[in-house]
DNA sequence: CACCAGGCTCCGA
DNA sequence: TCGGAGCATGGT
């Protein structure tokens, strides 16, 4: 596993590179600072080894990804390191709202003061793991809220998503547990219940926060990326290793102006 | 000033 | 069912 490729190539929004190759970040509920060489000992703890999907066999997805097409074979050898992070399902589905018509710096930060960190808080310099002084808010606590009380996150438009997101979860309208194992149509149907998701929120919800690595988040960005870099090539012949094709796309048309 | 950012809702034909 | 404006906010 690439730590940087991996924590860097836009799955996830709450790690922060305080120095080069050094990165801190919060996962449920604990706060940690690592840079590549603490990923062999730390994989040793089973929370950050599930965390970093340490035992799936990318080596395999990598191989049926690049016979599907040389460009493929290109954008895997180049992508190759990066895994996809099972990350809490409810932090995923917000961050992807949040997401929406939006990049990446101004999402990190609205997740940041989601979270409670304060826009002039120093970046956390500690090299050792512990509890979180700024965990991702539970939906229960958000519930309750109104828009007005959002107003300081500055996300604009998507704070009524947010909320209806909470509540959704939170009554069980959504039981996004259930969505693991459930079809992925049947999946895709049920986050889209929640205004404010729609395809490609739910396939990234899907795809980040329960690890339906058959889940493809499309877009006509994407569309337009197949297309052009990789014709006749067509998402289902990704299988299960979809979520991960996607990811490796989106890093080769990025390098490909 | 216009345009864009890992989209979606809402409206009209 | 499809297309396109509008949406909050911040950066370039």
């Amino acid at each position: 596993m690439n730590l940087r490729k991996t924590l860097l190539c836009g799955q996830c929004f709450r790690w922060k590179e305080i120095a080069p190759d050094v990165f801190c970040g919060t996962v449920g509920g604990r706060s940690v600072t690592l840079t590549q060489q603490d990923i062999p000992p730390l994989t040793k703890n089973p929370f950050w080894r599930q965390y970093f999907d340490m035992d799936t066999d990318y080596q395999t997805f990598n191989q049926t990804l690049a016979n599907l097409h040389p460009n493929l074979r290109e954008a895997a050898v180049c992508g190759a390191g990066i895994h996809i992070l099972r990350q809490d399902p409810w932090e995923a589905l917000c961050s992807f709202i949040l997401s929406q018509n939006n990049n990446i710096p101004r999402i990190q930060g609205i997740i940041s003061r989601l979270c409670g960190e304060d826009d002039t808080m120093p970046p956390c310099t500690k090299l050792q793991e512990g509890p979180a002084a700024h965990p991702f808010p539970r939906p229960e606590a958000l519930a309750g809220l109104s828009v007005d009380a959002l107003a300081p996150l500055r996300c604009g438009f998507r704070a009524r998503y947010v909320l209806d997101a909470a509540r959704k979860v939170t009554d069980g309208t959504v039981n996004l547990e259930e969505l693991r194992t459930a079809p992925l149509a049947e999946a895709r149907a049920s986050l889209m219940q929640i205004v404010g998701v729609g395809p490609k929120v739910a396939d990234c919800t899907l795809l980040y926060g329960l690890h339906r690595m058959e889940a493809f988040p499309m877009d006509v960005w994407m569309k337009r990326a197949m297309k052009q870099w990789f014709p006749g090539v067509n998402p289902a012949d990704f299988g299960p290793a979809a979520g991960l094709a996607q990811q490796y796309i989106f890093d080769y048309a990025r390098r490909h102006p």
